[in-house]
DNA sequence: TCTTTTGCTTGATCCGCATCAATCGAGATT
DNA sequence: AATCTCGATTGATGCGGATCAAGCAAAAGA
């Protein structure tokens, strides 16, 4: 990504190897101090905000190669909880350490920049989708987001086993747990994909594409009389 | 915030300062070389993606102090297009040189980071509004942002006239605009607000502060047996 | 001044999804 | 193997907000 050799080593020389987490287990909690930024090996990360009252809002589930915690760079205070979601490999990264290095090597600072800026546009893309997606489109773009995530990181992009609960998908998407599971008995139905349990295996791609892409204008427009 | 007058004086040697832009007029288009970032001065500012079958999705306003495209880091291409309101002031950074400004100037680097981070943050509330709001929650939200984001630049939080439609109001919290009209109306009759066309005036801020805080929790709330 | 246009409001109806309720099945516990 | 527990599924019902359809008032144009 535009860093040498010895760039790569120093920022190396700062990351922290931790021993594995298992299911349940927490990267931080809300409120906590903020340290590090995390960066998931291997294994699956869920980050979500407690509401008061004792519910929770799940804000997103983080895949091999994702790195959380960039919220909380603003307040040096963590605004969400982050727990594991099975066995997972995490790496951690001091940002003092981190901010400093990023000062001395420009395309270091210039990659940062990108990844707040990538996690800003997708945050924009996933406001979109829950201010005018049906609860199917909502679904459709959830497992192709999976699906894209888990081919850059050179997994089955078609078959794969959800490390979340069906309550937790609905919670992230906004749907309730019996509307979740109805259409994932629909898209199978429709023979779209094939799900058992925890295991998913996405048959037509480009059907569940087509689910997405169906904008609110597509479904306003009217036939020229 | 941390800048000597010596860092201040270098960052404003960069900035361009435009003429007055009026209303409709673009700052940027989607799909557009990404260049600079833009900081509204005075006015407004909308920000949107025009969907393929011509409808568009609004994404955000920017009122003064606020900066744009700090999405289009990540492809230096823009990924949505930025119209002025009203008769607006807008400078630009230009983002190149304010890179290089960064890397020898480590606590503007840092508010770089914060200012990013911030925008995810901001995001990710609103993840939260329309994954799990009504539409009372939505607009009494809506309301209360813009009124602490006029307070902080020490304009009315209480008086102030909306420079977008009822119909982008709708789109951006993902509403109809029956609806916003209808959500209006009612909060004037419970006497939390005034509204006069595009006057609005915030009579019982507290009032919409709770009706905001009525989490998912809250509704699900049951009565211990 | 009188139209035309555009944005807003109000009313009536409909539909998607939440909610309530029950059952089922897979692991875990004994 | 029997029971327990918890997540997932399926069915029935109800509500919030979208949609459809007028009406209205303020700018804009003639």
């Amino acid at each position: 990504m535009g860093l040498t050799p010895a760039d790569v080593e120093r920022l190396d020389g700062i990351v922290r190897r931790n021993r594995p987490l298992h299911r349940g287990d927490h990267l931080f909690r809300y409120g906590e101090n903020f340290r590090s930024l995390h960066v998931v090996k291997t294994g699956s990360v869920k980050s979500y905000a407690p509401s008061p009252e004792g519910g929770e809002q799940v804000l997103g589930f983080h895949l091999p190669g994702e790195i959380i915690g960039l919220d909380a760079i603003e307040n040096d205070v963590h605004a969400c909880s982050a727990k594991v979601l099975e066995t997972s490999a995490i790496c951690e990264v001091p940002f003092a350490h981190f901010e400093e290095l990023s000062s001395s090597i420009p395309s270091l600072q210039h990659q940062m920049y990108r990844l707040l800026s990538k996690e800003i546009s997708q945050d924009t893309e996933m406001l979109l989708l829950l201010g005018k997606k049906s609860a199917e489109e909502r679904l459709a773009a959830f497992l192709l987001s999976l699906s894209r995530r888990l081919r850059k990181r050179g997994l089955s992009s078609t078959d794969f086993y959800l490390s979340m609960s069906r309550h937790e998908i609905g919670n992230y998407l906004g749907l309730a747990v019996e509307t979740v599971s109805r259409i994932f008995t629909r898209f199978q139905d429709e023979g779209l994909l094939k799900v058992d349990r925890k295991h998913v295996q996405l048959l037509k791609l480009d059907a569940l594409e087509a689910i997405v892409a169906h904008t609110v204008a597509d479904a306003h427009r009217h036939r020229i009389p």
